[in-house]
DNA sequence: TCATTAATTCAACTAAGTTGAGTTAATACG
DNA sequence: CGTATTAACTCAACTTAGTTGAATTAATGA
């Protein structure tokens, strides 16, 4: 029902009924009691037409509230965000290390912090919390990646934060994370088969099919930045292409640094040549992957975001051509092929807490284990 | 209920309770429903240790059954299903032309005939109708592709199929037939993250991720025939390199004719050296793509099967060698990497009755639209 | 002013589940 | 061999979440 509200805002009583298939009566009362119990809110009467005016509802503004945490080598980042999808509270953690010891220190007071901050506004109906951690999960053959965190690999991290949060806790990756971002508050709302391409510390990918987030069988779904491109005449993991990384390695060979946001912005604005001819070589190795990705899994939309300047990213979405001799090229396609999402440093970490209020909101089949 | 049973074979009342979260009364008072409703059977007490032994029960026999239909260019095959996945008839009917109007002629008496065959057997409860008919759908950007069949292009089929079979109908292409025949009766049973690679005319992919068949936004996921391999040198689309077509080609150029499976078999069995080259040459594009698949959506499995000898296909997953230094790759991995299907002409047919048996087995989510 | 329309509520009913006590048929043990 | 124990299953009363159909309310339009 809360779900309901969402998907399609403001409505009147009669109208979520006819939207439900259940009875007017059947919606009235729980309407009734989600009102009671301080989920929803009264919105002011519609007048339209004939009859009696339609009383209607949203989600309460400070109906409850879900944390965010992101753990990164040397930082945590902390978002709580309400269930209307407001952001309640943020915050950037500096920590000697990313190992569960060291986390077991600070992540108690940083709730603190956060319940505190949100106090009057749904913090006390705490939902729940995601937390994204740097994947693949579990053992894979991909261990001793550079991106896994130390003190990690034999446990299982949603135990140790649902010890310290006494919460609910769901870990995802930051690509996963990144894209219920983008499905709940961002670019691809309302839209349920997409595709998320994500600039990280690598590069990932989050799937979205039939309204819902596929992890794949071990929770590794979207490792797109391992897959064979062309790139440079030979055939590359598209990572080594199309990266943060690959972007660093270009500009070291150029004696050139550039490891903040902030620093390739300023880069970018002022033309520098090794960007662009990092972006004319990259644009290709996307290029076919983001034409397999079509044809695999025929997609609403690919939206490209993540920890690089918004107008990098647009500036590369410039230069992929995909073909139209494809699946993909469609007419009666309502969204672009591709998009660009929300770029910036709390895109996961909002994402996280986004995870749990689509969770929360989103109607459940029965285990059926 | 009914697909509990499925997925657990023979089970006591108070198993599937146990199983089903709910209280045993009402498993109870449901099985009872299905039984006098004649879905269900007894089958026997099984006597373990104490208490009272527990009464079995399965999918009737004769329970219902299930339609498929696979058209292609120049033949109708039908397939009857039945519910506990027996095959109760199979036909192969030829037709001059696949357009609607000599269909219109063809159909009925199919059904007609399908209905006698399976007339004790379940076939009184027919719950739709699956028909198979060659993708992608709709108007993409590859329409006109030898695929397509004629007259279709601008209408719906599955109206067509509702009319004359007064069924409900389901329209598939054959990959994601073949998808749900190897899902539900054939090596994927159990499995519900996984893809199946399917050699029809070209080369098609089914995606099951997290149970569902992903159809993708338009219905058209799984075009992996066109996705770019690296092949003797260049990028290639997968399909010119791994398929039926492919290999056609290959024996073209060598002046060799083998059209129908039991010819190719013996060629594979006589060591046919235009063959094995191809297989050769074929393996390494093909194990881009597997691998570029594993990457993407973790599965399971993946499965190979279709319209080529077993013997072929074993051959060419023998040559396929996957990186192990791959998400993949994991310890508690419980299938292989690679699995061999089911073969064979009917595969699609079977699959599209599959189709049809499942969604009525599988308990939907009330719309929500 | 009054009929029409649509949203909402009231009240009785129904379906599908729950709980808790009782029954039945097997094994385990003295 | 008889009896306690165990587990599957049934009976009966109760609860919950929905249904249906009639009544109420508040707006528009003739």
């Amino acid at each position: 029902m809360l779900a309901k509200v969402r998907a399609a805002g403001a409505s009147g009583r009669a109208q979520i009924a006819r939207a439900s298939g259940l009875s007017t009566q059947a919606v009235s009362n729980i309407i009734g009691d989600l009102v009671a119990d301080g989920w929803l809110c009264e919105r002011g009467r519609r007048c339209e037409g004939r009859g009696q005016p339609a009383m209607q509802y949203a989600i309460a503004p400070f109906a409850g509230a879900a944390l965010g945490i992101e753990v990164r080598p040397a930082t945590v980042l902390v978002s709580l965000v309400g269930l209307d999808g407001t952001t309640l509270y943020t915050h950037r953690q500096p920590i000697p290390r990313a190992d569960p010891e060291t986390l077991a220190n600070f992540v108690p007071s940083l709730l603190d912090a956060a319940m505190e901050a949100g106090k009057d506004q749904g913090a006390d109906r705490l939902l729940g919390a995601g937390v994204v951690m740097p994947g693949p999960f579990g053992e894979t053959g991909l261990a001793g990646a550079p991106s896994d965190l130390p003190g990690w690999a034999h446990s299982d991290p949603a135990e140790y934060f649902e010890r310290w949060l006494s919460l609910p806790v769901r870990i995802e990756n930051d690509a996963n994370a990144a894209t219920m971002n983008e499905r709940i508050l961002g670019s691809a709302q309302g839209i349920d088969t997409f595709a998320y391409l994500y600039f990280g510390t690598g590069l990932g990918l989050g799937i979205v099919m039939g309204g819902t987030l596929q992890r794949g069988a071990f929770g590794n779904a979207g490792e797109i930045g391992h897959i064979g491109v062309p790139y440079k005449g030979r055939i590359a993991p598209l990572e080594s292409a199309v990266s943060r990384m690959a972007l660093e390695t270009a500009m070291r060979k150029a004696s050139l640094r550039a490891t903040r946001i902030e620093e390739l912005e300023a880069l970018f604005e002022a033309r520098d040549s090794v960007l662009l001819a990092w972006l004319d070589e990259a644009a290709p190795a996307l290029t076919h992957a983001l034409e397999t990705l079509e044809s695999l899994i025929d997609p609403q939309t690919i939206v490209l975001g993540g920890a690089l300047p918004k107008a990098l990213v647009e500036a590369l979405v410039a230069r992929v051509h995909l073909t139209e001799r494809s699946v993909a090229n469609r007419p009666e396609r309502s969204h672009p092929r591709l998009m660009v999402g929300a770029c910036g440093r709390m895109t996961a970490s909002h994402g996280a807490a986004a995870l749990v209020i689509n969770a929360a909101l989103t109607p459940q089949m029965a285990s059926m284990a």
